[in-house]
RNA sequence: GCCGGGGUGGCGGAAUCGGCAGACGCUACGGACUUAAAAUCCGUUGGGCGCAAGCCCGUGCGGGUUCAAGUCCCGCCCCCGGCACCA
């Protein structure tokens, strides 16, 4: 049994599992993180990635982004801005489905359970969410919007259907975007995505593909995410050049980004799959080489294509020439798999002087090399300096640089009628249909007469009928094709019969817009009102995980863009700011996953240590832009400090200023941890407020007017801990009510400071000297101290260098 | 291959308008408390030499600039991420 004095002292022990439920009920009860009306106040919108409800549930990865803009969106409150941190659920998707098939549920009731269990796991954090703003992009009352949108693209001419080649996936049985295939295989299962010819409902993110290059110069984006950006887009800048077929009606038009070059042009290349060879045939004397070799790059998959790109092969098209129109020579023309039909026009002009590509597929068939760019030796290997090269061996173009040359061929070929200028993107249309069943059904119907007639706004949101059996076909078609009754309808424009697409939206759908609905999640009438919409956005500060840079960041821009068009929002960039965190690894340093075995439950750590330690020990465990491992003792060590922090209330004293010796070191570290809060230093104003720790209980004993700094200054990282103390030492009012703490930039600086002194650029002993001293002042101190005359006498004083709280150097000789 | 980021103690990481490298935390070791252990507290913790005062070496490698270089310049090596026959 403990005495009465033994259960005295714990319940003053700090003991998170008493007070973090009391202050989450507070929190919750008093309403004290809605956001406000008030649109007078300045504001400020918070942004993280809404989650996947997994059925994982949530791992310790999870919380290190939703910490640190927490931490932003505690402070910006204390600071007075009408602040808005929502959280809501991105619950459509192929894991849930799978679930659903495997164990014979409703993918509903999966989706419900695993929000349920996040948002738990969610609240027991004590992030400042305002919960009643959540949206869940699976309910009719959000993805009636999500179609809305669609039929808005529809109607703009942004989404069509097309016949095309698209990546699909043998295990998973869907057609996936050209941004989910990684290294050739399906980013989600890995298997080895083949090519299939099906008719899709896709994007024409293409449309904007400069305003998506161009306007990242309006937002405060991270630098590698723009370059991702820009690099995935992929704009390149040239010309569009059309080849005669000697003796037929036929042009083979190119694009090149060198028409400087065109001279050197001595053969063409051509995909194999271009139609030009079906449309000659005829006249191919080795047709059936050709049909071989076309063959085989079909069977090869575009993966392939790409990885075994060492060795150039390829076939002549015997009986077919080009002219080149500069030179007005005739140059043959081959097929070779190097040569993409799905970039530019699918063929070429090969200027192997100038392309490594070119070069090496020059060399291996013994094609002619003609330089036209001085500075090389393009006998070796192909000259590709665009900078300081001149023009040579092409005829008016001779003795110009490149740059020069570029432009005075453009113009030429466009005075002769034989090409223009162009850009060209990598960027290729959004493909835009799944065909599973849990996804927003695509709101159109297909009539016989009418073509694809939109389902009208008011019937909207089309809902997913209840289905006994969604399991994906292998025909590649939708399970809701298999429920005639929901597929067969009236045409709304003729009243005929008709029948719904039975595709689904991708996942990206409903998360292109999600962050618009928070400003006014219950709206029905609109997917957001127009005065919401102008004071929340743009969102201040979004941040997210780098492996959403050319998915969900590009589409939801392009989406944006669009309804910026057509005077839905009213600023062209959804985000005026983008960061990205680290991944969170094992403790063997390997990707958390659960075959590895290595995911850390953030449950396990809050029941043994505590919500406050964990977001502590999240932001501390390194620099939060970088992968860093888990570390267990790291946590014991956070809560540790935690345990410290508690104890500062024994030694708290009356008064409400900053003692002597500390004044100065409260001012700095106010100083640093407002600076560091905002630049994603967590750890560094983490440490700052230890080393604060430190010093006080160097000191002996804190003011209340610290006890109270301080309080503020650790609140928006751990919440709990901090208002419990607050209670507890009777300041006034609550620690999340007040404003935040100012310093006095004169009262950073120390009166006196220890500085070094060099002997010849060696530190050999130090001096206390105040800002103001001059170097004789300096040179006295320094010559009190034995080592520094031990290195000094006997030589002369070359030189002096002082730095006035720096440094004291000597030269001597 | 191209683009971006990075190499600092046993570990995570601090410090870049050039100014005492290793803040803060962890680990390890030693000590106090305890019958004992845990917890807590105190001390040590880059390497080497020295009884000590102190000295020498040290930020991926090789050069250089400077009174002074983790930080700037030149030439390399390695790691991580993205793109990858994009004409």
């Amino acid at each position: 049994m403990e005495s009465v004095e033994e259960v005295a002292a714990m319940e003053n022990r700090y003991n998170p599992h008493e007070i973090e439920p009391k202050w989450q009920g507070f929190w919750e009860r008093e309403g004290t993180f809605r956001t406000s009306d008030d649109y007078t106040k300045p504001k400020f919108y918070a942004l993280i990635e809404f989650p996947y409800p997994s059925g994982e549930g949530l791992h310790v990865g999870h919380p290190r982004p939703y910490t640190a803009l927490d931490i932003v969106a505690r402070k910006r409150r204390m600071e007075g801005y009408n602040v808005l941190y929502p959280i809501g659920w991105d619950a459509f998707g192929l894991p849930t489905e799978n679930f659903a098939i495997k164990h014979k549920v409703h993918p509903r009731e999966v989706t419900e359970r695993n929000i349920a269990r996040f948002k738990q796991q969610l609240k027991s954090l004590g992030f400042s969410f305002d919960w009643s703003r959540e949206v869940d992009t699976t309910d009719p009352n959000y993805f009636k919007w999500t179609q809305w949108i669609f039929l808005k693209l529809f109607e703009h001419g942004l989404a069509y259907k097309h016949e095309m080649p698209i990546n699909w996936c043998p295990s998973c049985k869907i057609g996936l975007a050209n941004e989910e295939v990684v290294n050739g295989g399906c980013e989600r299962c890995g298997a080895e995505v083949e090519t299939r010819i099906k008719n899709q409902w896709m994007l024409r993110i293409t449309a904007y593909a400069d305003r998506l290059i161009d306007d990242l110069e309006l937002v405060d984006f991270i630098d590698r995410v723009k370059v991702q950006q820009r690099n995935w887009i992929g704009r390149s800048e040239g010309a569009e050049i059309d080849f005669d077929v000697v003796d037929t009606d036929h042009k083979l038009r190119v694009f090149t980004t060198r028409p400087d070059t065109l001279f050197g042009a001595t053969y063409m290349v051509i995909s194999p799959e271009h139609p030009m060879i079906d449309e000659l045939k005829d006249r191919i004397e080795n047709l059936s080489d050709v049909m071989e070799y076309r063959e085989k790059a079909k069977k090869k998959s575009e993966f392939e294509r790409a990885a075994l790109a060492k060795d150039k092969t390829g076939v002549e098209l015997k009986g077919l020439k080009a002219i080149n129109p500069a030179t007005g020579q005739e140059i043959p023309i081959w097929i070779s798999d190097y040569v993409l039909m799905t970039y530019g026009t699918g063929a070429i002009m090969a200027v192997p002087g100038h392309d490594e590509r070119d070069w090496e597929f020059a060399k291996k068939f013994g094609l002619p090399i003609v330089e036209v760019v001085a500075g090389g030796d393009v006998e070796k290997e192909a000259y590709t300096d665009t900078e300081s090269g001149i023009l040579v061996n092409s005829g008016f173009l001779d003795g110009l640089e490149v740059a020069d040359a570029k432009k005075k061929v453009t113009n030429w070929l466009e005075e002769q009628g034989l090409g223009r200028s162009k850009v060209n993107y990598k960027l290729r249309d959004w493909v835009f249909s799944r065909q599973r069943y849990w996804g927003e059904p695509i709101p159109l119907i297909h009539c016989e007469k009418c073509g694809w007639v939109p389902v009208p706004e008011e019937q909207l949101p089309v809902l997913l009928p209840d289905v006994e059996n969604y399991e994906p076909t292998d025909t590649g078609e939708s399970p809701l094709a298999n429920i005639r009754e929901w597929v067969e309808t009236t045409c709304p424009k003729c009243g005929g019969p008709g029948e719904r697409e039975t595709d689904t939206m991708p996942q990206w759908a409903g998360s292109s817009w999600y962050f618009l609905r928070y400003t006014d999640p219950h709206n029905d009438e609109a997917l957001a009102r127009k005065e919401n919409l102008d004071y929340w956005l743009p969102v201040d500060w979004y941040n997210g995980g780098m492996e959403h840079t050319t998915l969900h960041l590009l589409y939801s821009r392009f989406w944006h863009k669009f309804l910026y068009d057509i005077g839905v929002v009213s600023h062209p960039e959804p985000y005026k700011k983008r960061t990205s965190h680290g991944m969170i690894l094992g403790e063997n340093n390997e990707k958390m996953s659960k075959s590895r075995g290595n995911v850390v439950n953030p449950d396990d750590i809050v029941n043994q240590y505590g919500a406050d330690t964990l977001r502590l020990y999240e932001m501390f465990i390194g620099d939060f832009e970088k992968a860093v491992p888990w570390s267990e003792d790291g946590v014991r060590g956070c809560r540790r400090f935690l345990d410290r922090f508690w104890k500062l209330q024994e030694i708290a004293v009356p008064g409400d200023e900053y003692s002597k010796e500390l004044e100065t070191k409260f001012h700095r570290t106010i100083k640093k941890i407002s600076e560091d809060y905002e630049n994603l230093k967590f750890n560094t104003a983490i440490a700052a407020m230890m080393a604060l720790v430190n010093d006080i209980n160097d000191v002996g004993q804190i003011t209340h007017g610290e006890l109270k700094t301080l309080l503020i200054l650790l609140n928006p990282v751990a919440p709990h801990i901090t208002e419990e103390m607050w209670v507890r030492m009777g300041f006034p009012g609550y620690v999340h009510a007040h404003t935040w703490p100012k310093w006095d930039p004169e009262k950073t600086v120390e009166d006196t400071v220890a500085i070094a002194v060099q002997v010849n650029g060696k530190v050999r002993g130090e001096i206390t000297v105040s800002l103001t001293d001059t170097v004789e002042k300096a040179r006295e101190l320094a010559m009190a101290n034995d080592n520094i005359v031990r290195f000094t006498e006997g030589k002369t004083i070359v030189k002096e260098i002082y730095v006035p709280g720096k440094i004291y150097n000597i030269v001597v000789k």
